[in-house]
DNA sequence: TGAAAACCCTGAAGTTACTTTAAGGTCAAG
DNA sequence: CTTGACCTTAAAGTAACTTCAGGGTTTTCA
């Protein structure tokens, strides 16, 4: 009544795929499971749960330092943990609170810029083209640390 | 009256450092300049323009691919480039705000989960570090396409 | 004049959190 | 006994740079 799992039953559970599986146990986050006589990962509920924990915090945006660091407080005394993971968090909401902000910045000046060339406008030139030329788009808005950007791959 | 840059003396104008601007010609966003006896860059005011429009598509959050195209519509005739200019931008506004959306569903989970542990709480448990490992976090935030997360370094 | 400081050069590797590719072994079914 | 689904590893690719290693050039100022 423990069934062991290979590694693509493990990443159906955990909606990610087998290779982030590797990838998390190459990075030490996940530990190495056994191997049945072929070389298959087996993994047990432990990791199971582990892993639920890992794309949990993944699904909140955080790093996988962060993660690292809670994995540290779970597997600690339970001393202090608790507060420890309170602090965690709390850095991390302001993360995104940060980040937040920062795109609704950015998207009012987006529109700004947007508004700068309506169709119907002179023939020669492109009020977007040259905003973007000239320093409408204000400058320096340095990147908060820790926080990345509006694309992903 | 038309003094060319060095390398650093551009980069202090555009609020970049030198190995940008280096990034950026090997990216062809940039074309080479001229070369001093010394082999170093010269630059001239077509190159500071072009990177001002450069550093202010990315102060915007857009790809260096966005930026490849607008840098296209450009240098292309001004036949249909406005519009072009237009349609990128739009979707770029789109990938923004479907970014704030996502960032403030995360906000809440977090508080959420900030929520379920108060410093005062039994004494064997961490509420968070619980509510990690058991599916409290909603599972299956698959980050939008083309769109990036909290963190940056 | 001479040497240290400030500036520049190239190429390669590191960053994050994976994904993709290549080349191949294992296992159950038909 | 072979096809297909599943697993293995190592290496390279992604975005937008940054950092590093190792070395030239130019300027300054003692």
């Amino acid at each position: 009544m423990e069934p062991r799992l290979r590694i693509g039953e493990l990443a159906r559970r955990a909606q990610c795929q087998a290779e982030t599986i590797r990838f998390y146990e190459r990075e030490g986050l996940l530990p190495a499971p056994e191997r049945t006589g072929g070389n298959y990962r087996l993994y047990a509920r432990e990791h199971v749960e582990r892993l639920a924990f890992i794309r949990n915090c993944r699904a909140l945006d955080m790093t996988l330092d962060e993660i690292r660091q809670l994995l540290q407080f779970r597997d600690d005394l339970p001393r202090n943990r608790c507060a420890a993971a309170h602090a965690l968090l709390d850095e991390h909401v302001a993360h995104v609170a940060a980040r937040i902000a920062e795109l609704q910045k950015l998207e009012l000046q987006l529109k700004a810029l947007r508004s700068q060339c309506q169709p119907t406008r002179t023939k020669r030139a492109c009020g977007i083209l040259d905003g973007l030329t000239h320093g409408d788009a204000p400058g320096a808005r340095r990147p908060a640390a820790h926080v990345r950007g509006t694309h992903r791959s």
